[in-house]
DNA sequence: ATAAAACAGTGTTTTATTTACACTAAGTAT
DNA sequence: ATACTTAGTGTAAATAAAACACTGTTTTAT
């Protein structure tokens, strides 16, 4: 409500992104970040996060969200998604050791978050160029996390899993020639569950967006298997909304 | 990314809510907001907008949106749900009128808005305590909105269809106590289409939640209907996610 | 009392989808 | 040649979806 006197009791807030990067290789993966060094309770503290930064003056979120993506992997033109606001006005003092770090820095009332995840591929994790700080963890071996990070990371999974029942999303993660057995084996990480290959692939080949290609798998020490690609023209066509799109 | 020095750049925005909140009666109805009259060149022009407010100092976003629920309609317990997140750095611009008279009152950056919809119940809609100016019009006759407004109502509507498909969010906008007529009747509004009652209704008697009455309908000049009742604790167990809530 | 109007409520057949289940084929390594 | 590893495929049964039309109950008008 733009239009009304501004209430002396309006929040003034810097906004960040925090971006929860899924990738897979053998397991679904997750960019965190290492922080500084916290000094609590007169002990030193390994601490992380997830990739994160403020909103800048002439951005939009999402471009946010891009700029996070290119710096922290390198990468552009990748999958991000908005998920969830995190707007408690105490998120900043659940852990109190992160909270008395940042606190004599704030100017402003509140750090208000947009939660995003975003989706890389495959093979751009090979040559993923994380800053130094970065690293790729197993998204079951996610350990403890600034602030409120943990419960982002979270609903970012549980996202993750609600939206890849209704979109083919896990072709954002699979690169561009990919063999049917890959697929299966990324729902299968995110859904912890497996399915019977015949079924599944029946159920697959009904995707009109799914393009069998004249070539096969090579470096593999067993019969290779058919490549396929992702027709992103046809699945377009194919939906009516859309609440996602490529940075 | 709380915890990096603050960017000289990192924006400073008031947060604001904007809620579009749908009800049926008939058809698809939703709230909109006389504003007071705007003058632009040398003209009074009357202007709607979406119910909204400034998120306050103690207030996380959701609490913003009961508030304004609360405010605008009379109404509590009201099913909300943020959809997302409006941050173009232009977009009071968007129409210049609209933004010659905010301009003046704007002390920081930018105001960034964080869009809701909202679910009412047949029922609620006949008291709704809706203030002065505000009043509910049908959703296929909304004339050009404030600001970005109508960007914000079209993206709800797609939401809420999207979110349709996927979640049985109709019995947010039936009362207590319906017939599966009214039912269908919502859903064909929202989609515009009609379903073959027999089948509609061997469809959603598989809703476990879905509980028939030994209650009929009063008051209609014909037959009266079964009335049925939604239960929540039913559905509750069904579903695993959750991305809304109830304020 | 009877008829008309308005909506409630129900079943069958066909087609498509889902599920459960196990073997053969092709390439690689030794 | 053999063993190993993964690729690739079919069928039958159960369930779900889609197409389709008439009878029953209550109210209102005459």
């Amino acid at each position: 409500m733009e239009d009304t006197l501004r209430s002396p009791n309006a929040m003034l807030s810097t906004v960040s992104v925090d971006c929860v990067i899924f990738g897979y290789f053998e397991n679904m993966l997750s960019v965190l970040v290492r922080r500084e060094s916290v000094p609590f309770n007169n002990q030193i503290i390994e601490e992380w996060k997830l990739p994160g930064n403020h909103v800048l003056r002439n951005e939009d979120i999402n471009a946010t969200a891009a700029r996070i993506l290119k710096e922290q992997t390198g990468l552009e033109g990748i999958y991000v998604k908005q998920f969830w606001v995190f707007s408690d006005p105490d998120r900043l003092k659940k852990r109190p050791q992160d909270y008395e770090w940042v606190k004599p820095r704030l100017k402003d009332d509140r750090v208000l978050t947009v939660g995003f995840y975003s989706l890389i591929n495959i093979d751009s994790i090979d040559n993923t160029q994380l800053i130094e700080v970065a690293k790729w963890v197993n998204t079951n071996e996610v350990k403890e996390l600034m602030f409120d990070h943990n419960e982002v990371f979270e609903e970012a999974l549980k996202k993750l899993r609600y939206d890849l029942l209704h979109e083919p999303l896990v072709f954002e993660l699979l690169p561009e020639k990919f063999t049917l057995t890959q697929m299966q084996k990324i729902y299968e990480a995110i859904f912890n569950t497996t399915y019977d290959k015949r079924n599944y692939r029946r159920k697959i080949n009904k995707m009109p967006y799914l393009i069998p290609l004249n070539e096969i798998q090579t470096g593999v020490s067993h019969k290779p298997a058919r490549l396929y690609s992702f027709d992103r023209n046809v699945y377009e066509k194919t939906r009516t909304e859309r609440f996602d799109f490529r940075v």
